[in-house]
DNA sequence: CCCAATTTGTTCGTATGTATA
DNA sequence: TTATACATACGAACAAATTGG
């Protein structure tokens, strides 16, 4: 921090702060501008400033009339991180299957892409996602278990949502930004089986990690994706 | 546009048209705040929400005690739009080797994916980048040839920066969003012997559309890259 | 169904600070 | 030093959407 950080900026950082602390859980209201304009001890303009990124990210959600959210994993939100498609572009939710559930400790990569030490506890969790009726990508998750108290497999399959919704309704974790790396790969004999390819049949391989609201890791995904019908879907601005 | 089109927008969509027209050529400064202000009769606050949007996506850029500047591509910005990396995230500027450029006519695919007619004039360039002294993507692209009017190989060849350097300064136009489509496939092995794969080996397949300021589609792009060395990489928040 | 209260959306105008030329 | 331009911050007013009586 500077000498004179931006009132917006403090204000901003106060606000994750406390989204990040889940004292305002997903879904429920924010204070009112002016609320928060007095608790802050600033002008209403300060706050719409300190909000305005956080919208545009996708942590809040404004409704004129309603109030500022905080934003839930709805399933129009999924797709900010879901990007394999049919070639048409056409947004299908895919169906999971899960595999299975086990504890683990983190090796020197997991360790280094969770921000953990060697051996740290980890959770880590398989399952494949289907498309159009037709299993398309195969994933391996990896979760410090320090932040997920509790989780089990039970738990972890018996979800009603997304994984991610699991995170933010059971521990408070909101997943805001996410790190990938593609290649193309030959996958293993046992994860070409799973997708239905023959053997010495490209995949695309892909290397994820997840970070919260405060900009934590919080999720290690490696997943092999079947591009032969379908397709990654990337734009920028 | 609906009965009451906010002020921000209406100024922001004049400001984005004469960009897109070539009245403010890249690098050139944008009138100051008060001027557009007295211009379009309206506030100077107005004004900065008409182009705090703009410059988020990069297309302008705000210097304070200078100005506001209508943005060119830098290799800093070509970051945006370039997305292989070796594995440790290092960005490295590619070399690009130029291959060939010809006149062809639009087939189905192209005139879809560029908004045209059947049989329109393409032109059509190929190239291979080199990353750390190695090739690592063999692209081909088409252009409108209306969009393009003089532009032959030479030029293509000889220009001294980026592709979309050359768009801008010689013809006015700035590549602001790419939307790609991305997969794991066996590429021809024309292609393999060019980036030093082996018969059968994985390539990334990278299909691209590049739009203008005014969202207009302006190059379509097929590359082939090589990720034994390299990834992908995608940030999303 | 309408009304009133609440909340965000838009716009205005002003003042002061900070970086640049 | 001076002038210019953007950065930050304030406060006010009205519009538009929502909610509850």
């Amino acid at each position: 921090m500077n000498i004179e950080t931006p009132v917006w900026r403090q204000v901003r950082a106060a606000i994750v702060a406390q989204i990040a602390a889940g004292e305002f859980p997903p879904g429920t209201p924010l204070p009112a501008e002016r609320a928060l304009a007095e608790r802050f001890s600033c002008a209403i303009g300060t706050i719409r400033r300190a909000t305005d990124g956080l919208v545009a990210e996708g942590v809040l959600s404004r409704q004129q009339g309603r109030g500022t959210f905080v934003a839930q994993h709805t399933p129009e939100r999924l797709f900010r991180f879901f990007h394999l498609r049919r070639p048409d572009g056409a947004a299908e939710l895919p169906r999971t299957e899960f595999l299975d559930f086990a504890e683990r400790r983190a090796d020197r990569t997991q360790a280094a892409a969770l921000g953990l030490e060697l051996d740290a506890p980890l959770l880590r969790a398989r399952h494949l996602q289907h498309l159009g009726g037709r299993p398309a990508m195969l994933e391996k998750l990896w979760l410090p278990a320090t932040l997920f108290p509790g989780l089990d497999g039970a738990r972890f399959a018996g979800r009603p949502g997304t994984v991610y919704d699991l995170y933010q309704r059971e521990f408070g974790i909101s997943v805001t930004r996410i790190d990938e790396q593609l290649r193309a790969a030959i996958p293993p004999a046992r994860v070409a089986s799973r997708l239905g390819l023959r053997v010495g049949e490209p995949a695309l391989f892909i290397q994820r990690v997840a970070h919260a609201v405060d900009g934590k890791p919080v999720e290690l995904r490696l997943a092999w994706a079947d591009t032969r019908d379908l397709a990654y879907f990337n734009s920028r601005a």
